[in-house]
RNA sequence: GGGCGUGUAGCUUAGUUUGGCUGGAGCACCCGGCUGAUAACCGGGAGGCCACAGGUUCAAAUCCUGUCAUGCCCA
């Protein structure tokens, strides 16, 4: 007899050796599987990734697809490696991945080059934090050279991690040959595009306001702002603005003195009202601090917010709308700070639409270089922009004497003072509200305008917004609600900042004309440069700085210098899919082949990132699209559903499942737990879930069919055991049917980028169709030692099956998918076709049938309803029915066999008398009457279910009945059947119509016999277990009966079925070895030994 | 403060586009059954103010308005 080979420790055989030649245009070259051992996940994926290395996979993936000559191209967003990779890291790889390998498999060369994002202000933070230099003079006394070249070792601190987690989790991307930002390649082609932009007349000079340190000399992001709020309390003031040709004064609050000085207008809200009013008396005795008004002064202020501001008693004079004050002129706070020299518009009221009545007087004090609002203000309606305070924070000689060359933040009661003084002052109060602070030196930063070049964004709007509008976004309001939102407000993207370690901007200034040049290549450096200037040796600070160049103004001898700052990192990352090519310095071709790109994938916050970025330049620089397909994921929160963080302590790392369920469980769960764009709440149970229902049950599929298919010699490539579809039983028809219009179904919800749903539609089918019903339906077939047309049908039918689902799962899962393909094939699931085809390889998928698919759903379903009518007759499923009876729907003929096996039921017979069992039932259907009877439904319904059934339906068929004055036909009730009471059945109803079960509840000694001997038998086996008992084991058995009869038929079952190799019936008396049990109160005893 | 998501059983979720039968599954739990079938399987049960409050409608998880919670982006 053959022998199962015991191979626990012998995991895929098939996967370590890599001698076997694949060549994915020669047939596939079957062979006889290997048992497959117990499930071990890590060890399995560990040797297939040393498999993958030694031979080469993802190359050849890849390589073997050249023949159709259709790419499919991918664009990786380049992470840092300055940071760790997290579990984030890995979903959206994952979901890059997916749709590579997806459309690998489908014929598609997919080549895929990996990135690394090396510049920018993190990577400073980070080395600053490591060289404790606080401030900018700090990094220029540590040399700007060693800062940088601190910077660039940073960057690859986790290159390694991320190759490792990058490997493990499967993620096939080439890491050898990435793009790098810091390269000067990349940063030439950056250069390029800008110099595309400046041609264009998109690049400008303007000034940007930031949070800014005067003391580190570093202006802030947001980011590093949160970092660094505190509660202050500080003065605010109430200050008189004094009319020009008007007694009157306006009156405006700020919480910030030091930006009085710099005041060139108000702006007041032109639908607004506004109030003048005139003081009635002194000051209350309740008056705190400085400031005052005489009796009779006139004050101009919001009417909504004179209780909160005055505290002098008044007389309301006037009541107007602000537009009416707009344009008058009033008295400069301190003459000379500023020179209003050609701007008409300094120092008088203007209007603006942000202009509130929540706080203050309803009237904001405008000082141009020191708020946002106030600059792009500042910048509509002509005001001067002109600093009042140095970048050191201290007051510019000239702004008052009193204050000249004094930290701003120190003058605020001298300020305040001096309005006082002048009578300017109304009131000041205390203000307390959250501030941000400088998170390294913890002094107060200031809204400071910056000096930054900027791309005229908003000169593009109409092509951008079209450009979005063609994207295929996923989900779709990622792109015309988030992106279409951002993108209808655009602005003009500042890309300068005053750092150290970024690409170079490549603007140079002439010191003697002042005109503007911008280089777009090294070859135009070289020729530019002074011959004083030394060619760099790399394009970034402080090298590029000591270059100068010659003006090229016709009659202009000056010396250019550069500005002085590197580029917002997001522009490197804008350039990826022509700078990853050093477009277009060389690989013309290979950008040419690959713009735009075709597919792309980032998390959600992406979307004002890279996915912005991107398409910001490809508009300026190429006026196209960039991406055509863009899916934008949800984040990953921990299982409550809060956001992951150190501080936290509920950071999820990805080894923990990496080694333990394995990077295909994760995957796997990733994909199926919930849409691609929602919010992923990550669940370690969850993952659990995956390993022991997906993967666990997979296998065991697998390891059924590999055990008995090596044990048999079965080679899926000989035409001897090969049995045609059409020779097939039921059940094999049935399942490859199933597995075809799973396959389609799973294909199209790829299309529509619900991975989430596919995955578990194929789980569903691997774990109820395929192991549930397929593989149980099945165990006796393959259990047959002699070779039988059934047996290979059901093997060749299991190694199909098998292949389908290898196929299908392999993009999302690649390595359990790669194993049992290589096991079944001999070759890498990666190489294989997809099963479903597409528009360049055809489709492998069996036909589908759908009778047969209906059929077997109705016999699952009777089955399932056989257990119901047992549990509510209460007959126990071991003991047999003699007969049972199926009343109405297909014929179902063909599975007599399995429904009597599955009931319990020695003879199946189709009856056609309905009455005998059954009768009807009218239910009403909502939809149908509600459109007719609208109010009237609820009365409707109620009749309805007064009338009875059988008349009510002779008179729809007769066209005559109606209920509550509706008249009803067809369309409006649903005819159910139901049986009738006193019979052990059930009826049930779908597409086939109602067919219903009874069941023969007789009991006779024939039957009571056959049951006892399941009992028996079922009690031997688990015993068997109990002892680890190999399968083909024999043992010497003992049963002992009281008031009971086996017949000799079914003893001889018994023994048969537990191997007995010695057997007694009775003999001998039970001992303590044996084991005592009742059914139906038939006592027995059982003794089971080893032989 | 603004924009865009999300919120359904203890947990993970389907259903929301296009309103209509008793809101459907899986995990966990309880009862029963079955098993040489795997961390399994089958039948049944318990568990839902469908985040909350209004509105539209004969009818709302679904459409509308507002609120709350949570996440991202912007300020």
């Amino acid at each position: 007899m053959k022998t199962l080979l015991n191979s626990t420790s012998q995991i895929c055989p098939n996967l370590i050796t890599s001698h076997i030649q694949y060549d994915a245009f020669t047939p596939e070259v079957m062979v006889v599987p290997e048992p497959a051992g117990e499930f071990d996940p890590v060890a399995l994926e560990s040797s297939l990734m040393d498999t993958w290395r030694v031979e080469g996979t993802f190359a050849k993936s890849i390589d073997s697809r050249r023949g159709h000559g259709s790419a499919f191209t991918f664009l990786e967003g380049p992470p840092t490696a300055n940071g760790k990779p997290g579990i984030h890291h890995v979903i959206s790889r994952l979901f890059k991945d997916m749709v590579c390998r997806w459309k690998t498999m489908q014929g598609h060369v997919v080549e895929r080059k990996a990135g690394w994002d090396t510049h920018g202000l993190p990577v400073e933070i980070e080395v600053q934090k490591q060289l404790n230099l606080m401030s900018n003079e700090e990094i220029e006394a540590y040399g700007m050279k060693e800062f940088n070249e601190k910077c660039k070792e940073s960057v690859w601190t986790y290159e390694e991690t991320w190759r490792e987690m990058t490997e493990r989790m499967g993620f096939w991307v080439d890491l050898d040959d990435p793009y790098v930002t810091l390269h000067d390649q990349y940063i030439e082609s950056a250069w390029w595009s800008l110099k595309q932009m400046f041609d264009k007349g998109l690049l400008f000079r303007g000034h940007k306001v930031l949070p800014y340190c005067p003391q580190t000399g570093t202006s802030y992001s947001s980011h590093e702002v949160s970092l660094g709020y505190k509660e202050v309390t500080e003065p605010a003031v109430f200050v008189k603005f004094k009319l020009l040709e008007d007694e009157a004064s306006v009156l405006a609050w700020t919480t910030t003195p030091w930006t009085l000085p710099g005041n060139v207008g108000l702006a007041v809200g032109p639908d607004v009202t506004y109030c003048r009013v005139k003081i009635t008396s002194g000051p209350s005795d309740s008056w705190e601090g400085r400031g005052g008004a005489e009796v009779g002064e006139e004050l101009i202020l919001a009417k909504d917010l004179i209780g909160n501001v005055l505290r002098n008693h008044i007389e309301v004079l006037d009541e107007f709308a602000g537009s009416e004050i707009i344009g008058k002129s009033y008295k400069p706070l301190f003459p000379g700070a500023i020179d209003g020299e050609g701007h008409p518009s300094a120092w008088t009221i203007v209007g603006a639409d942000f202009v509130t009545t929540t706080d203050g007087t309803g009237v904001v004090h405008t000082a141009v270089m020191y708020g946002e609002e106030d600059y792009s203000l500042g910048m509509e309606v002509g005001f001067p922009a002109q600093h009042t305070v140095g970048m050191d924070g201290k007051f510019i000689e000239g702004t008052h004497s009193d204050i000249d060359g004094k930290n701003v933040k120190q003058c605020d009661d001298i300020i305040i003072d001096l309005l006082e003084k002048e009578g300017l002052l109304y009131r000041e109060h205390s203000y307390t509200h959250d501030y941000p602070h400088c998170w390294r030196t913890d002094h107060p930063l200031l809204y400071y305008a910056m000096d930054s070049w900027f791309v005229r964004m908003t000169a593009v709007k109409e092509q951008i917004l079209q450009y979005n509008s063609e994207v295929e976004w996923a989900p779709e309001w990622t792109g015309s609600k988030r992106m279409g939102e951002w993108l209808s407000n655009i602005k003009d993207w500042a890309i300068s900042r005053e750092r150290y370690w970024g690409t170079p901007l490549p603007v140079w200034i002439c010191k003697k004309c002042g005109s503007e040049h911008c280089v777009g290549s090294v070859e135009e450096l070289s020729e530019m440069k002074t011959e004083s200037s030394e060619m760099p040796p790399e394009l970034h600070r402080p090298y590029v700085d000591d270059i100068t160049l010659s003006c090229p103004q016709v009659g202009c001898d000056g010396e250019m210098i550069r500005e002085p700052y590197v580029m917002d990192c997001w522009f490197d990352s804008g350039c990826a899919s022509f700078a990853q090519w050093h477009y277009p310095f060389e690989n013309e071709d290979k950008f040419d082949g690959s713009f735009p790109v075709d597919y792309i994938c980032e998390a959600v916050d992406q979307t004002r990132g890279w996915f912005y970025s991107l398409m910001a330049v490809s508009t300026t620089v190429f006026d196209s699209i960039c991406y055509r397909r863009c899916l934008s994921l949800g984040h990953i929160l921990d299982k409550d559903g809060k956001k992951m963080s150190k501080s936290k302590g509920n950071v999820v790392n990805p080894w923990d499942h990496f080694n333990k369920e394995g990077a295909d469980s994760i995957r796997w769960y990733m994909t199926t737990q919930s849409a691609p764009w929602s919010p992923t709440n990550f669940d370690p149970n969850g993952v659990r879930e995956s390993y022991a229902k997906m993967f666990l049950t997979l296998w065991n599929v697998y390891k059924f069919h590999a055990d008995y298919a090596s044990l048999d010699g079965f080679d899926p490539g000989n035409d001897d055991t090969f049995v045609p579809l059409e020779e097939r039983s039921h059940l094999d028809r049935w399942i490859l049917s199933k597995a075809s219009s799973m396959a389609q179904g799973y294909h199209d919800k790829f299309v529509r980028w619900d991975f989430h749903k596919a995955g578990r539609d194929l789980e569903a089918f691997v774990v109820n169709d395929f192991s549930n019903w397929y593989v149980r339906r099945s165990r006796r077939r393959l259990w047959n030692e002699v070779d039988s047309l059934d047996k290979h049908s059901c093997q060749n039918t299991l190694h199909e099956v098998l292949l389908i689902v290898c196929r299908l799962m392999a993009p999302v899962s690649p390595f359990v998918s790669d194993a049992i393909h290589r096991g079944l094939t001999g070759s890498s699931v990666h190489l294989a076709d997809w099963p479903v085809g597409s528009d360049i390889i055809e489709s492998s998928l069996p036909p589908v049938d759908p009778l047969v698919e209906m059929e077997m759903e109705l016999v699952r379903s009777i089955a399932e309803a056989g257990r119901r009518v047992r549990v509510d007759a209460g007959r126990r499923q071991r003991l047999p029915c003699r007969s049972g009876w199926i009343v109405g729907g297909p014929d179902l003929s063909s599975f007599h066999e399995i429904l009597s096996e599955e009931l319990n039921v020695e003879e199946i017979s189709v009856i056609d008398d309905l009455d005998t069992f059954q009768k009807i039932e009218i239910v009403p259907n909502r939809k149908a009457l509600g459109a007719k009877c609208r109010a009237d439904l609820p009365k409707v319904l109620s009749e309805l279910q007064m009338i009875d059934p059988e008349s009510l339906l002779l008179e729809i068929e007769a066209g005559i009945a109606a209920v509550g004055g509706y008249e009803i036909n067809v369309s409006d009730i649903d005819i159910k059947r139901v049986e009738r009471e006193g019979f052990a059945a059930e009826t049930l109803s779908g597409d086939y119509g109602d067919v219903s079960l009874v069941l023969d509840m007789e009991v006779d000694e024939d039957l009571l016999s056959k049951g006892l001997s399941r009992d028996i038998i079922r009690r031997i086996q688990a015993k068997r277990k109990d002892l680890d008992l190999e399968i083909e084991a024999t043992i010497n058995l003992s049963v002992w009966i009281e008031d009971g009869k086996l017949s000799d038929r079914d003893w001889e079952r018994v023994v048969s079925e537990t191997r007995s190799e010695k057997a007694y019936l009775n003999e001998g008396v039970a001992d303590d070895n044996s084991m005592e049990f009742a059914v139906d109160g038939v006592k027995i005893s059982v003794r089971v030994e080893k032989t």
